[in-house]
Formats: structure tokens, sequence, C-alpha cells
RNA sequence: GGCCCGUUCGUCUAUCGGUUAGGACGCCAGGUUUUCAACCUGGAAAGAGGGGUUCGACUCCCCUACGGGCUGCCA
């Protein structure tokens, strides 16, 4: 099914991807894809002073890796100044906008006395009526537009509902710097209007920028984008999140082993509901998504239900996926790859592995009775701990498995009968065998442990290890 | 200062005038268990405060408090 939906993202290029950015640009992706429409993406770069390509670079691996691509190239707002300006002119022709010769330090004054006097500080340009006659020869001047002084306006948003904001509250806003460079709220509107955007779901401390900007719309005669302001998020103490909040970009939670899929889960249900649902797929949320269920009060981050979540994609991957998103996190995080055996035994394992973690880091030390170097040297001190019985039956288990192909309950079986004929309850060796097998690291059962590693030959040096200690 | 937005368990939230205010994470207790975990069962836990409107308000209106945003020739 296609639409005419066209969403988009556009975050300026001052660092990383933020994680309420993030946010941001799933809720556009998802609004877009679920409903076959486009999902765009620009880069706000207008200002030269703190944008960098790296940034830039930054922000598009920040979105490929929790999948959310864009339709076409991402749009550069910088390069677009010249038909930002063709607009601005356009507007000063038709007598929508003006020339504005007052100095900054005239403006400034005049807010200073304002303040002081308690009185309104929105600028009112002495220039807005005058006529080309009265204007001074050569002087640098801007642009700014010439807003209506009555009236009010009204933002039709799809989540704060009808914002009113009366026109004496909005003064005649710059347009063009006095260096000719377009300002960022005629960029903004500007580009959403070429750009055919239909949906503008930004947060929600853009809500009263979005007057401002449909002023241009309205002296344009362009019809008005559909807005949606959503709450932005906030820090685990209610505040603004910051840098003492740490993990601020998404580069982070990548580093930190949290799977993709799990981070759309958790980022999608944060300020916005689908009934009791928590956990879902991709394709739930596409279905399911929509502008009435986003809330309207910030959300806070919160890391446990964040892992919960992860915790449960994790799981419900299938193992060659996960396989693959193992050696991605390792690659991502500059560890080596798992080499190809290495790798299908850990495909192999995953069904006892899954189960239990939270992130890839976690599934990782879950196996280290398969990663560890092949072949696998037992902790001779642990099974230094081994008594005789114990070890003869470590070894004769290293000879079964090497034997026979089991299943778990086979194992199991022929487990506690060889602990019986040796007048032992296997439960108690399972401790001093985990302890060989894999050290100290919490793992899976011994049984699924000796499962996995019977399908290597490697254990086999378990036997001499033992024999020799 | 002016304007705008918000406020349900600790957290994310359901509820769209009538519910014992539901779910999830976390937490506590018990169970299962060869450790950790996972899993199962049970439990504690909420409508910021004050006024209205109404037969009836978490839901609608007003005020206050608190939090946030905008108020730039920043984005």
């Amino acid at each position: 099914m296609t639409s005419d939906v066209v969403t988009r993202f556009a975050p300026s290029p001052t660092g990383f991807l933020h994680i309420g950015g993030a946010r941001t640009a799933l809720f556009n992706w998802l609004y877009a894809r679920g409903r076959g429409g486009k999902f765009l993406l620009r880069i706000e770069d207008t200002d030269h002073a703190r944008s960098t390509p790296a940034a830039t670079q930054a922000i598009l691996d920040g979105l490929a890796w929790l999948g959310l691509d864009h339709d076409g190239e991402a749009v550069s707002q910088a390069a677009r100044a010249d038909r930002h300006r063709e607009v601005a002119h356009q507007l000063l022709n038709s007598g929508r906008a003006y020339k504005c010769f007052s100095t900054q330090d005239e403006i400034e004054t005049f807010r200073d006395t304002a303040r002081a006097e308690g009185r309104s500080t929105l600028f009112c340009s002495p220039w807005r009526d005058a006529t080309p006659d009265q204007h001074p020869e050569n002087a640098t001047h801007v642009i700014r537009i010439k807003a209506p002084r009555e009236g009010e306006m009204v933002i039709r948003d799809a989540v704060q509902g009808d914002v009113v904001i009366r026109n004496d509250q909005l003064d005649d806003m710059v347009l063009l710097r006095g260096d000719g460079s377009p300002v960022y709220m005629l960029a903004v509107a500007v580009d959403d209007h070429d750009m055919g955007v239909t949906h503008v779901i930004r947060g929600d401390d853009h809500l009263n920028n979005a007057a401002r900007q449909m002023l241009i719309y309205h002296a344009m005669g362009w019809p008005l984008p559909v807005h949606a302001h959503i709450p932005l998020i906030h820090g685990p103490d209610g505040k603004k999140l910051s840098k003492r909040h740490g993990a601020l970009g998404v580069e982070e939670y990548r580093r930190m082993g949290y799977p993709a899929a799990g981070m759309r889960n958790y980022l999608a249900r944060l300020g916005w509901s689908h009934g009791n649902d928590e956990v879902f797929t991709d394709a739930q949320a596409l279905d399911w998504f929509d502008l009435s269920g986003i809330g309207k009060s910030p959300a806070r981050l919160d890391f446990k239900k964040l892992e919960n979540t992860c915790g449960q994609h994790i799981a419900m991957m299938d193992d060659a996926a996960l396989r693959q998103a193992v050696q991605e996190f390792l690659a991502a995080t500059g560890q080596d790859p798992l080499d190809e055996s290495t790798a299908r035994l850990l495909e192999q394992g995953m069904y006892c592995l899954k189960d239990r973690a939270k992130t890839f880091p976690e599934l990782i030390d879950k196996a280290t009775f398969i990663l560890s170097r092949r072949p696998i040297e037992p902790d001779l001190k642990a099974a230094d701990q081994l008594d005789d019985v114990s070890r003869r039956i470590l070894c004769e288990l290293t000879l079964h498995l090497q034997t026979a192909t089991w299943t778990r309950t086979e194992l199991e079986t022929v487990l506690n009968a060889f602990a019986n004929d040796h007048g032992m309850k296997f439960g108690k060796l399972a401790g001093p065998l985990r302890a060989a097998l894999a050290g100290r690291s919490a793992t899976p059962s011994v049984f699924d442990m000796m499962l996995i590693l019977g399908r290597d030959e490697s254990i086999a040096r378990l036997d001499d290890a033992g024999g020799g200690g």
C-alpha cells in the first residue's frame, strides 16, 4: 500500500545522534513506512561554526544501525540557501516582508529597557511600513516578515490538540540576516514545503516555532503540513537529558551491546503506546503506530526496562541472525570477529544462551565455554577440586560425547546413571564440572554445555588435563 | 517578565463521565532448580493540591504548585 505521506527527520549535525533524536526519527519512520509513504532525511547544517562532516556521518551511522532507512539522498540545508533567499525575496516583492535597517545594538537596548520596565520584549521595527524612498542608501539590513498584528494562529497539532497563539505574541522575525544568509525558521518552512513533507513530527520544543513557521506558509500561500509535537525524553531524574545522565548518543547504546530491534521497541514504547502491548516486532509496530497513541507528557529513560525489552528481543531472534548480530557487535566495538567454526558452535548453542542474555556482552559472557581458546583448557584450579570419582566421570563423559550424538534428555539420563553407578548424585558434581568447563562465568547448565561441546572435538583435551592434574 | 505545553504506582503507561483504576519494568515473598540467570505463583505500590460543573470526575472547566519549552541577525 502506498500513500502520500511524507515525513522527515531533520537533525543538526553538531555531535552524535542523540537518543531523543533517534526516537523522533523512529516515530517519523514508523509513521511513513507503516503507511507506504516516504521518510526523508535533511541535515540542518546552516550553522557552519558547529556543523561538521563527522557529525553528519555519526547521524547517518546511528540511523543505519537502528535500521531507519530514508528515501533518497540526505538533503543538506546549507546547500539550499539560494532557494531560501529566493523565497525571502518573493515575500519582499509581494509586500509580505520588508527591509529593516535597525541595528543589533538598537534592538538590544530596546529589549534591555523593555525588560527593565517589565514590558514586552517583542521588537516592533520602525521600518515595517517605511516606503523605499525612506530607506538609507546601501545600508546593511535584514529582511523581516510582515506578520499580522491582530488575530491569532491556531496550530492544529495531532498530539497537542489545538494550540492557540495570539499574533501579538509573535514579532516580525528575521528571514534573511544582514549578510544575506537565511535564518533557520525560513529554511525549515521552505524545505519542508519543497520536499513535500505532509507530516511534521518533531520534539515539542518546536511547538511555539510552528506558529512562526506557519507565518511563512501563510505568506506564501502554501498548504500546511500536519503537525505532531512529541514530548521530549528526560533523564532518570526527570530533568532534561544532558551529559551528566550519560549515554546520550545511540552509538553508546550500540557499544553497550543493546540489539537494534530492542532499542526500536523500547524507544517506540517511550511516549507511545498501543494498549497494553509492551514487546512487539517491527511489523507490529509498523502496523500499530499512529499519532493518536502518542502521549503528551515527557518520558524518562529507564535502563532496567530497556534491558528487559532487549533481553526479550534477543530471545526472540533466530539463531542465525543472532550469530550475525554478535559478529557485528564485535566489529562495532573493535573486537576480533569469531572464526567460522566458533561462530557455528555459538549458533548451535544459542538455544540455551539467548534466553538469558539482555545484551550482547552478556550473551558472549555466558558463551565463555564456547568462545574460549580451542582446544579448551579447563580451569586447572577448579579441576583440582574434583575428587577422583568426579574426575573419572568427567573423563568418561568426554569419551561418550565423542562417540555419540545425544539429545539433551538422553544425556541427562546417561549422566545421572553414570553418577549413580559410582554412588554419587550428579547434582553434586555439577558445580565443579561447570567450573572445569567454563571457569566462574555464569553459564547454561552442565548438560547443555557438554551437549554443545560434545559436537566439538576439542573437548577431548579435558581428558588429558583432568588426568594429568 | 510574557506566551505555550505538561502532571495516573519508583519508572513506562491503559482509561477517552460510572472499573475492586488494568498491564509492563523494577522491587518484596514463596516455588522450581546442578550455580548465575531464566521460569512459575503471590504481594506492596498511583490519579500534584484546591475549587467548581455533574446524580456521578482520573477523565470537563478554573486557580495554585511543580516540571518543561519558546521569547535571537542559534538551530
